[in-house]
DNA sequence: TCATTAATCGCAC
DNA sequence: GTGCGATTAATGA
């Protein structure tokens, strides 16, 4: 079943090489300040690695990573928003994470891994800068500061994917679209409160890990209760620390 | 505008 | 809590 997969992976290694090379915005004039490789580019080995960015461009919808396929190398979102999935039991999808501008995605797969264990879609027109596998791990060799923000990155992912587990296994469907909703008002955060990301009800389900129904359930409710206002898929939080206190009795303070 | 897709709700289990 | 199916709302060609 991985044969079209791999088809593809190898159709879109050879595509990115090729057509898209050294183009766009330059890592030196990049505004991403938090960008590991931005905040490395004091580094000569760094300074090396920056020139082999590849830029790709995905409108809204597009799978750029595919489950399964073979790792060519590392994504960083120059602009735009992610989602990270994983298939699981019937096919059903599990969102694993969200990512915004300026987050590294894929790097899971980077070192021993031969395959991507995740799968990930641009939320809405993105352009990422793509690294080869090769030439990172040659930097990654060579430049020991560089390597050692990359640790505290994986570490930090870790902790965070950690605290996930206790959130899906531990909090009631109430709690962890609550749960959810303040993520993305954390990550995504707008003017006036109204979430940066506007997701469907299936999209709440996969992350928090109930059916689409329970979601919808959940958000009226909350809507009724005034803890939050929404408008068809926009959602709006007025008061944070309201909707907080809905969790915080769990003293399970969470992932951010 | 109309057709397709998403959201909602009620109901049985 | 879960899942189906009918109804209604939203979206896009």
């Amino acid at each position: 079943m991985y044969d079209n997969t791999l088809k593809l992976a190898i159709q879109f290694q050879h595509s990115t090489s090729k057509k898209y090379s050294l183009s766009g915005t330059s890592c030196q004039t990049c505004s991403n300040e938090n960008c590991l490789i931005k905040r490395n580019l004091k580094s000569s080995f760094t300074l090396e690695l920056a020139k082999t960015k590849n830029e790709i461009k995905c409108k809204k919808g597009q799978q750029f990573i595919l489950e399964g396929a073979p790792v060519i190398g590392l994504f960083f979102i120059l602009q735009g928003k992610v989602k990270v999935l994983r298939t699981g039991i019937n096919g059903r999808e599990q969102i694993v994470r969200f990512a915004n501008t300026g987050e590294i995605i894929g790097h899971r797969g980077f070192g021993t891994e031969e395959y991507y264990s995740i799968g990930a879609v641009a939320l809405e027109d993105t352009t990422l800068c793509y690294f080869s596998k090769d030439s990172l791990q040659s930097t990654l060799l060579k430049d020991s500061k560089f390597t050692y923000d990359m640790m505290l990155f994986y570490a930090n992912e870790l902790n965070k994917s950690e605290s996930k587990v206790k959130t899906l296994s531990q909090m009631t469907v109430r709690e962890r679209v609550v749960d959810a909703l303040l993520y993305i008002n954390r990550k995504f955060k707008q003017e006036n409160n109204y979430l940066g990301l506007v997701l469907s009800r299936r999209e709440y389900a996969d992350f928090v890990g109930t059916s689409e129904e329970q979601v919808i359930r959940v958000l009226s409710s909350l809507k009724k209760e005034k803890l939050i206002i929404s408008s068809g898929k926009r959602i709006r939080i007025p008061d944070v620390a309201k909707l907080q206190k809905e969790i915080s009795e769990h003293n399970y303070y969470l992932h951010c």
